[in-house]
DNA sequence: TGTGAGGTTCCAAATATTGAAACCAAGTTT
DNA sequence: AAACTTGGTTTCAATATTTGGAACCTCACA
């Protein structure tokens, strides 16, 4: 792990993209940062990126330490990804299927969502302890090495698997680790093929992973699910024998997904009223 | 529960300021919504608001679903917040004393921040179950009727506490609730000179609690603790059995915080260097 | 085919953003 | 103590963006 600086000239979107880029900048870090800390690492000259961290700090999407004169993701962020994480994640539907899982197969469990290229874990079963909170939900890692990864790039529709792949960095964290565009297609291939993915050491070493997207009825790619475990305790053969329950619980989530957010299979039956009102 | 809608005159802050009003507006529905729905309540122009809601989408700070055209939260907020938990908020220091508190108390612990004049919980310890993820971190309430939010208040700055005090809605929960700012005032004279404020089922019937600020060694209120009982298993003389540990614990999280956030306490030694480099 | 509601796009006027440079405050060096 | 740094804040005119009324789609429905 590097530097957390670093600046993404891509941004687009006005004035928005480039706040959004200056928040994502700050939490790079991944501690309190002084302002020339950031102008070092910004494209943006001193007055702007100046003003723009007036503002969100303002607006308390970034908080400032006044005595260390740093600054920090704001609390605001947290009351916004409560709303965030309660109804556009899957972890609320998935939830007692995750639970039952890990019950069964005694391993970790995750679910992921994919986020600007990367995967985005929004739940997680320990097999020992229970839940950490954020420090696991909220929590980011490479896709082109993660079982979750590759499950949900393998059901993308052409073009955004090419902005996703494009995106990819590619970095070797093993020996098995697949380092090239094409390398990864072809597994992409095979995993549609079978309906599932495999993370054989591909990021960390010693640990393996099976994993299944979670689709809506028209293919639509929502997440994925995955089971993890380490050489030590055991072999592909044993993880592999999940995969049949991991596709019927990808499923259920699919459907239950599916249900909940389009509970108008009948074109009649208005259904805008849901609990407000 | 009312309607979500409602929209904010207060901004302020140009652009950045305008865009999180949308992003709050979105996250006030407590349902995905759709554009009409968001016209409806809010201040900006059909145009105007359409183009935030493009701009935010394409950020990924909220998400479209484009079967239902409904607009929510986005993901990239949960990847944002994780940061904003881990860096600036007291959870994980807090962690492990709440651990305790809740193991000595077999209560309900809360560690809580202010937010925009609101109550944020961050961390939570639920006697019976785990811990509910997001479900609680991220939860918002409001500050005149809980403890957490009184003790917070009251060892506010003067310009602090007004703002916070402007923000109250001073909604009649319960027959106990205080209703007026001048009422409110007094409490937290109390509570100033008591150290630690009380919830007598001010904000639900049957529920009570207290709680002591969070804070630094220069009297900067970093947040608060609580430690909640129900009035069916115990009355307040039990429960205020606790506010000398409760104390100890606040005091201890301080200290923690402190040493955390200023590690110059002596002017040599540049600690500029943590991780990074 | 007509009508209306919900969304999307245009475009000139109004406004906010921009960033070089000046400025200020502290701390360092000579 | 004066002259330099370094880090942060403010100014101000040029410029790019945002703005929002209105026109325009598109699709469901009468």
């Amino acid at each position: 792990m590097e530097n957390g600086g670093e600046c993404k000239p891509v941004s687009g979107d006005g004035t928005i993209g480039k706040a959004c880029d200056v928040l994502d900048h700050v939490a790079a870090f991944q501690r309190p940062v002084r302002f020339s800390e950031l102008l070092d690492s910004s494209a943006f000259p001193k007055a702007t990126l100046y003003r723009f961290l007036q503002s969100l700090t303002n607006q308390g999407m970034l908080s400032y330490d006044p005595d260390r004169q740093t600054y920090a993701p704001g609390m605001r962020l947290v009351r916004l990804a409560h709303a965030a994480w309660t109804q556009s994640s899957l972890a609320p539907i998935a939830r007692p299927f995750l639970d039952a899982l890990s019950r069964e197969t005694g391993e970790t469990v995750h679910l992921a969502q994919l986020d600007s290229g990367q995967v985005l874990y929004v739940d997680k079963r320990n097999a020992a302890q229970p839940i950490e909170m954020y420090s696991q939900a909220g929590k980011v890692g490479p896709a082109y090495c993660t079982g979750v990864g590759k499950a949900m790039m393998a059901f993308l529709g052409e073009e955004a698997l090419n902005r996703v792949l494009s995106q990819q960095s590619y970095h070797r964290f093993t020996d098995k680790t697949l380092t090239s565009e094409q390398a990864l297609r072809d597994d992409l291939e095979r995993i549609r093929n079978r309906g599932f993915a495999v993370d054989d050491e591909e990021h960390e070493p010693g640990i393996i992973c099976i994993a299944c997207p979670v689709l809506t009825s028209n293919s639509r790619m929502l997440g994925a699910i995955s089971v993890t475990g380490s050489t030590e305790r055991m072999d592909f053969k044993q993880l592999e024998a999940w995969v049949p329950r991991l596709r019927r619980v990808a499923e259920q989530i699919g459907a239950e997904a599916q249900a909940w957010r389009f509970p108008e299979t009948d074109p009649n039956h208005s259904n805008d009223r849901m609990q407000a009102t």
